[in-house]
DNA sequence: GCGACAG
DNA sequence: ATCTTGTCGC
């Protein structure tokens, strides 16, 4: 898919906040989707060589019996720290390298980390939605900001991730009696079809199947392939 | 000033 | 994220 980047990626801090107040005014919280959703895809990120070079893996699966249809990799230096708050700036270059190289163009991307559940209401999600202009959703494994109530152990139970007044996002139980994942907006979407899509995506484990797959195909980078059990 | 802090 | 085996528990 073709990619329009927006700004450049060698930043400050202080440019990074810049770039995070302007674009996070053009997130959008309602529900902008394709009338059907075909194509779901997920990422996943790595690093190798001590830090030094990034790895971003894509895998677009079929939707919803979540089939793999398409995977991509792609590698290059990694140029920012990670720093919480910011971790689109470490991240998402990496990301759109491998977006880039897909022949589908994905309805959703359900990425790694959160999505306005952000100090300013800009994570990972809807920094990469809002540059390639598609509906993304934030799954993250743990908190970056706002508290909740106590969330019940069954699996699709779930409670408002509230900051500073505000919903932000969900704690959502993904699997019956395991740690929740943290689930918010990031662009083109709505929280409750953002919780509800999350849990389609996800079936066996606690994690989206798309996420794990990108994972498994990352992991997978270069070795013999060995027969599954 | 003192903690908290996605991956 | 990453370094890493076996082990505790449902």
């Amino acid at each position: 898919m073709k990619i329009n980047q927006r700004h450049e990626w060698s930043l400050s801090t202080e440019q990074a906040i810049a770039i995070q107040e302007q674009l996070s005014g053009e997130v959008i919280t309602d529900d902008e989707l394709k009338p059907n959703i075909e194509y779901v895809a997920g990422v996943d990120m790595g690093f190798e060589e001590n830090g030094a070079v990034s790895r971003a893996a894509v895998a677009v699966l079929s939707y919803p019996d979540l089939q793999v249809v398409e995977t991509s990799i792609a590698y290059r230096p990694t140029a920012f720290p990670y720093i919480p708050g910011f971790l689109s700036f470490r991240e998402v270059p990496a990301v759109l390298d491998a977006l880039e190289k897909l022949q589908i163009t994905p309805d959703i991307i359900l990425c790694d980390g959160q999505g306005i559940a952000h100090p300013r209401r800009f994570g990972i999600a809807c920094h990469l939605g809002v540059i390639v202009d598609i509906p993304t959703i934030g799954v993250a494994k743990s908190l970056l900001v706002g508290k909740h109530q106590p969330l019940a152990d069954v699996k699709g139970s779930w409670q408002p991730l509230i900051y500073k007044k505000q919903t932000v996002g969900a704690v959502v139980r993904t699997r019956t009696g395991v740690k929740p994942v943290y689930v918010s907006p990031g662009h083109r979407i709505s929280l409750p079809t953002a919780i509800d899509y999350a849990l389609c995506c996800t079936t066996k484990y606690r994690l989206p199947e798309t996420t794990r797959i990108a994972d498994r195909i990352a992991s997978a980078r270069g070795e013999v392939s060995i027969v599954e059990s």
